[in-house]
RNA sequence: GGUUCCGUAGCUCAGUUGGAUAGAGCAACAGCCUUCUAAGCUGUGGGUCAAAGGUUCGAAUCCUUUCGGAAUCGCCA
């Protein structure tokens, strides 16, 4: 049992057998106790003087007293302003040590594979342009949520749900069409997802333009922003699309497979991937035919327009278009369509989705919609809502250009590690390939943590002018102390000297004993993680214990201790800490690297 | 205007279900490499936890109001 829960549980008996009453253990708080004083565990007493009806530091004294016989783990105990502070004994921490180190998953529940399914559904890309930083954050917490999801026993299955048809495509379809004929990314020279999101843009250039000569000529705002002529056109090309169109699927089918090759390309160097990939333009219609028959038992209703429309007023909410006046879907028909489909493919014991927080409004709506519509898994669905990345001018849009690219900011990563490195020169023995593996390790690792030490629902500022560091609460700083346990491991292989089970009979001293109660804290961490959906926690958590190695590093000789049982015990945990930094990074999705 | 989220050091962020004197990193300054990797360690300075009320033995944390910022309320996705 884990440390905690033993010394509440105690508690709980102590005030049972002193006070004769009988508790919820909500009001026993273990906490650790503060750095500045004595003490491993702290007891607020407070809440329990209406049992004891004595002053705060009788009460504490007695439960104290009560714990110290009662457990051998406790060493002795101290009152101090009616906190009740534990210490617990070094053959404790010792025996906890030698229990868990051979145990490769600590922390980690078993996985059921029997269990009902947890879909993770992320990234989500629209394939009308290539990944930015917002689509980067999403990738990382999706992946990262899903890994700590199956740290806590989940079956979990991460899908992805590719936005591939819709007024968007149309839109760089057509100005290909217009400007961009014969001409593909190989000719161009470019990745595909920038070949096809450099017509969007192009799309959005001549709209604007045609805007704007509109409204010159006395057309209103909003009768313009409605009539542009190219935008008519993209209209009549999703019409098109919708029927089946040759020429336009042919040319719609072409263009993402050049985007997807990029995508691929770009999931591939940031190391995520997916159980299932489900396309829009295989679950629209099963929305549309949902929708269709809804309207036939007056759920929804119709307007003259031949529009379709919910009535959400009820629920406080605005009236929601579900099929366009031209018949055509829009974004939530397919969600309606998807989220069925998934149901019917896993019978899922929830879905999750990794969606902004700019579309918390769209999943109320679509919440509202299933539940008039009668699927019992609504219940089960799950918006895992996270903050925008700003930049230091506001929001990036993709249709104005103002964004950072993904492949581009990886790129420049690489680069800065591979100079901080080379200046550094401690890699000679390393050919260029491992060089050049490290070098990804660590610029892939900062941009991932820099990222998912934010806690997810807050927004991150992230202004290009300032590199992303490499020192301090980075991954690179995480990354290194792993480098140099490992080059701790690869120095003992050349004594004559073999580790064996450690002694518990070792007077601690206090580093030893910190980094030990940390260690003790991981299975919580993982748990609070998954159940906050927080890979932050997990973040901040292994920052927490790799300084707190570091201290214990600089001060404390390892390898050069002569009193073997000390340096048996110190290799030991040394070990242990290595292995939860790279279990830990894994759960966010990062990578270690053997030296640095 | 309605709804949701956010506001902690100059900057970027931590701060467990309310617990003791609010913590890190960056930036600034001062130290530590004939000793296990200095992408490290040690120290100094830096705070009205947006503001005001309330609940409580105890509030950055919970409640109310106000102020500031963001998102959203599309026949965009």
């Amino acid at each position: 049992m884990i440390l905690e829960k033993l010394i509440a549980k105690n508690t709980l008996l102590a005030i049972k057998e002193l006070y004769k009453k009988n508790v919820n253990e909500k009001i026993v708080n273990v906490l650790p106790t503060r750095k500045d004083l004595k003490g491993d565990f702290t007891i607020v007493v407070f809440p329990f003087l209406r049992f004891s009806k004595k002053n705060a530091f009788e009460t504490a004294k007695e439960i104290g007293g009560f714990l110290f016989a009662k457990m051998e783990e406790i060493k002795d105990f101290e009152v101090v302003n009616g906190f009740l502070n534990l210490f617990i004994s070094d053959f404790y921490w010792i025996s906890f040590l030698n229990s868990i180190s051979k145990n490769k998953n600590f922390g980690h529940k078993k996985t059921d594979e029997k269990s009902k399914a947890i879909l993770v559904e992320y990234s989500s890309p629209n394939t009308n342009k290539p990944l930015h930083l917002g689509h980067i954050r999403n990738n990382l917490l999706g992946y990262s949520i899903s890994q700590i999801l199956k740290a806590n026993g989940k079956n979990v299955k991460m899908v992805n749900l590719v936005n591939d048809r819709g007024i968007h495509i149309c839109k760089s379809i057509l100005a290909w069409k217009k400007f961009g004929k014969n001409k593909n990314p190989k000719n161009s020279n470019l990745k595909g997802d920038h070949f096809v999101g450099k017509y969007y843009v192009r799309f959005e250039k001549e709209y604007k333009k045609e805007v704007a000569e509109m409204l010159e000529n006395g057309v209103p705002e909003k009768e313009a922003k409605k009539n542009a002529k190219i935008l008519l056109e993209a209209q009549e090309i999703l019409r098109k699309w919708e029927n089946n169109d040759k020429e336009i699927i042919d040319i719609w089918r072409e263009m993402n497979n050049w985007v997807y090759k990029g995508f691929d390309e770009t999931y591939k160097k940031m190391g995520i991937y997916f159980d299932k990939i489900y396309y829009e333009s295989e679950t629209y219609l099963r929305g549309k035919k949902i929708v269709l028959d809804a309207l036939n038992k007056n759920i929804f209703f119709q307007k003259n327009d031949n529009s379709i429309w919910v009535d959400l007023k009820k629920d406080k909410l605005d009236d929601k278009i579900l099929l366009r006046s031209d018949g055509t879907s829009v974004y939530i028909t397919q969600d309606i369509g998807t989220a069925n489909l998934r149901f019917e493919d896993y019978d899922f014991e929830k879905m999750i989705y990794v969606v902004g927080n700019e579309q918390n409004y769209h999943f109320k709506v679509l919440y509202k919609i299933l539940e008039k519509l009668n699927f019992s898994y609504v219940k089960n669905l799950k918006h895992f809502s996270y903050g925008m990345v700003e930049l230091p001018d506001g929001k990036m849009k993709s249709r104005e250009g103002t964004v950072v690219d993904a492949d581009d900011l990886m790129k420049e990563m690489f680069e800065m590690a591979k100079n901080i490195s080379e200046k550094l020169d401690k890699l000679n023995d390393f050919t260029t390939e491992e060089k050049k593996e490290i070098y990804e390790i660590t610029s892939l690792g900062a941009l991932k943590y820099f990222i998912l030490k934010v806690d997810p629902k807050k927004n991150i500022s992230f202004d290009p002018k300032e590199s992303i560091d490499f020192n301090g609460n980075t991954a690179p700083f995480i990354q290194y102390t792993y480098a140099r346990i490992n080059s701790i491991f690869r120095n003992l292989e050349k004594e004559n000297f073999s580790m064996s089970e450690i002694n518990t009979n070792l007077k601690l001293n206090e580093k030893e004993k910190e980094i030990l109660k940390k260690i003790n804290n991981y299975p919580k961490v993982i748990f609070e993680a998954g159940k906050n959906y927080s890979p932050a926690l997990i973040a901040n958590y292994v920052y927490d214990i790799v300084k707190e190695y570091n201290q214990f590093y600089q001060k404390i000789p390892i390898l050069k201790e002569k009193n073997i049982f000390l340096k048996n015990f110190r290799l030991f945990l040394s070990k242990k800490v290595s292995e939860i930094i790279k279990d830990a990074f894994t759960l966010l999705g990062i990578n270690v690297p053997k030296a640095m």
